[in-house]
DNA sequence: ATAAATCATGCAATATCGTGCAGAGTCAAG
DNA sequence: CTTGACTCTGCACGATATTGCATGATTTAT
């Protein structure tokens, strides 16, 4: 692993988990101590994070993490959103995945639509407190990273439904190589939502185009539609469209 | 958890509690006193607080009636969800009803411990995200006045289950008949935990006890313990007592 | 006044840190 | 191709920091 593909690692997971514990991530990724605390000290001097005994923090010390992502890109999680939820129709069985993104799907949900929504994430669940939509939650072990449920349980309870829509939350997207997560388990589960759905949708954010992460749920030309951000260059999805994926604008 | 961390809780705690209680904080984070004292001790000498016998208070003490209005409502439940959690220890399978009362009790578990937490409410499953405990969520059908999982999968999944503690949120107790609520499912999902755990365990706020709702759900001489405020006219309590249920005060 | 809780201090075990040094790899000049 | 400067990395070692426990002092509550 080089230098600075570590010491990127190393702000990403800053900005994700708030801190870093040196003895942690020297183990994680094989390494000695030693380099990961010269990595912070460097880091420290360059003003890129805070350094503290036992690892180090952001500069700016992480806010509720809610209040972080709400406020990292809204607008453009919004404007998303709302073009999502102009699929979503009374009557419809609709899977709601997790993340940020589909949050603000659901924030942007009318409150007397008669829909039936299922979801394995509780967080979305919790959102859907002051909504009239029917809610069905899928149960299971919760992965914590991405807070939704995973494992058998989980993949029986969606074995019972025949989703209209999916909505899929996902971090990366590649026009070769499709849509990918980090987690084993997660791909699994979201592989099996999406072919049991007649459409899968998902919601993309800009930095998530062209990137791939370990581990593959589903290629592009098994996707319904991808729901992206207005104004990019044409270039950037002209090789998603020839997937004959439709692109909706937002 | 490192030190700064630590340090930073006490301030953001500080600030949202307007106090903090060392022996409390300890347990909550899963540490000695000691510790607890020696960063109470160094951050008075940095003036960041002040040092009081028992913990420590802001050095400008918060606004009164800004104080009091907020934590007049939660004070009560935290110090309810504070007792309560002590009675969690590491390795215990605990499932955790619904509700505010409950809420309290995830948020004073320490985010250190190894315990496995069952629950079938979004809400306090999405609470347990910075936790270190392993989430089971359990699935169903919500049910919107409370957001709990119902119905035959729920029944289904916590069958498989045999929690140590069942931490069950309530909202009428009475000492003749016993602990009610108004919905038809809920009750029977209660009483299905209920009767699976070892130990079944109630936070109380006043004004909860001696209500009646229409759906029965157990009796107090099925209950293990009632945690309750301290404080009270014992002839509240007593009708409790002699049905031989532990009363905890918090 | 007496019991219980809280505290300060010293001590030992462990974790973390900084520094110096040596081996391995890279790269450019010779 | 060889050589030497340079960088990166891991290890060793002593220094420092953190933590939990024991002990006796102090404070608080009853």
């Amino acid at each position: 692993m080089l230098t600075s593909q570590r010491r990127a690692l190393i702000t990403t997971r800053l900005a994700s988990d708030g801190q870093i514990v040196a003895g942690e991530l020297a183990q994680e990724l094989g390494l000695s101590e030693d380099t990961i605390r010269r990595d912070l000290r460097d880091m420290a001097a360059a003003g890129l994070l805070k350094r503290v005994h036992g690892g180090a923090l952001p500069v700016t010390p992480a806010l509720p993490d809610l209040e972080t992502r709400q406020t990292m890109s809204t607008d453009v999680k919004k404007r998303l959103g709302r073009k999502a939820a102009e699929l979503v129709h009374a009557g419809l069985l609709i899977f709601i995945d997790g993340g940020t993104t589909n949050a603000e799907l659901v924030r942007a949900l009318p409150r007397e639509l008669n829909v039936t929504i299922a979801t394995h994430s509780p967080v979305i669940a919790a959102l859907l407190e002051k909504h009239r939509a029917e809610v069905i939650l899928i149960g299971g072990r919760l992965y914590k990273h991405s807070m939704v449920s995973t494992g058998a349980s989980a993949l029986a309870a969606i074995a019972m439904l025949r989703p209209d829509i999916f909505f899929l939350g996902t971090t990366a997207v590649h026009p070769t190589y499709g849509l990918s997560t980090g987690d084993y388990e997660e791909a699994a589960i979201k592989r099996a939502i999406a072919s049991r759905s007649v459409e899968t949708v998902t919601l993309l954010t800009e930095e998530k185009l062209g990137a791939v992460s370990p581990h593959h749920v589903i290629g592009i030309e098994d996707m319904t539609a991808l729901i992206m951000p207005a104004g990019m260059a044409p270039e950037t999805y002209v090789a998603y469209r020839q997937k004959a994926v439709r692109i909706i604008e937002a």
